[in-house]
DNA sequence: CGTATGTCAGACACACTGAAATAA
DNA sequence: CTTATTTCAGTGGGTCTGACATAC
């Protein structure tokens, strides 16, 4: 029953020294550990991480069409119609044709999908107070804002090579 | 030409308040940024990741059965049997029926593939320093040292429900 | 005309599962 | 008979590309 043991867990000692100095491994296993804890966050009430995406890109920047909606969330614009499609049918969204130009869709936020943002909020908010629970606050803010100065060197740097 | 521009990467500003608090968004844009930079660098000797993965193992630790390797490496059983191919086919490692027990291969690193390891390993220390070039010595430790602590928590988390 | 939008169909790399064959 | 090892064949979710019809 040896079983594999579910892989991008930290195997500790036996892990390679020299893995252990890269931080693309470091943050991918923490990025696919996180992942898998809001997935099954979300999942458990039968969401994903894109209706939150969405929602909460209508809920704070208002109406838009598919393709803002795309710019906003990063979701691909093909990806988003079946996104889309799920929201709309049960309630979350409405989809109607923009008047002032017949190419587009405007997707608007129902009540429905402003509750169900609500509670896709107070589940990722403990989702990351478990992840986060052996950090302090400042030792959190210290976190994101490293991370953050990374992730941003990054965009700049891959966006002129 | 708005080219639904590269996704995964940090849309500044646009981007939902909510989402910039998700902990697991930040390192997973971060994680998809760092995985990017180190596929380039090492795609272009013609390398990947699993292959830095089994070398080092194999350097680090000495030679081994396909299953120990997978057990120190994270890469599967059954997605070792193609890279150990790979690294087999242009002579980085040997691999040789265990005569104590008839099921296993000994995998040993060969000259080659120890040149091999140090090749990637420089090519990797670049790529390391020009992700975290932004943070000073202090913060590079410091990020480690957060993300390691989050990590090995969330891996407890997950071991035992 | 060239360009933007929504849509669909599929490629692709990846973690992961299942099962077969052989040997312990 | 049960378990371990190597191997292959295939699933599934996710990113991403390409193309098409329609409208600007």
């Amino acid at each position: 029953m040896d079983t594999q043991d579910d892989l991008q867990f930290d195997r500790g000692e036996q892990m390679p020294e020299r893995m252990r100095h890269q931080f693309s491994r470091l943050v991918g296993m923490t990025a696919a550990q996180a992942g898998r804890v809001v997935g099954r966050a979300l999942g458990s009430v039968g969401a994903h991480r894109r209706h939150f995406m969405v929602l909460s890109a209508l809920a704070e920047a208002g109406p838009a069409s598919q393709a803002q909606l795309a710019d906003r969330t990063g979701v691909f614009r093909s990806d988003l119609v079946a996104v889309l499609n799920e929201l709309a049918e049960d309630g979350r969204i409405m989809r109607a044709p923009d008047p002032g130009d017949k190419r587009r869709n405007v997707i608007t936020i129902t009540e429905a999908g402003t509750e169900r943002l609500g509670e896709l909020d107070t589940l990722l908010a403990q989702a990351n107070e478990d992840m986060l629970a052996p950090l302090s606050a400042a030792e959190r803010r210290q976190l994101f804002d490293l991370l953050g100065r990374v992730n941003a060197h990054m965009a700049a740097a891959s966006a002129k090579p």
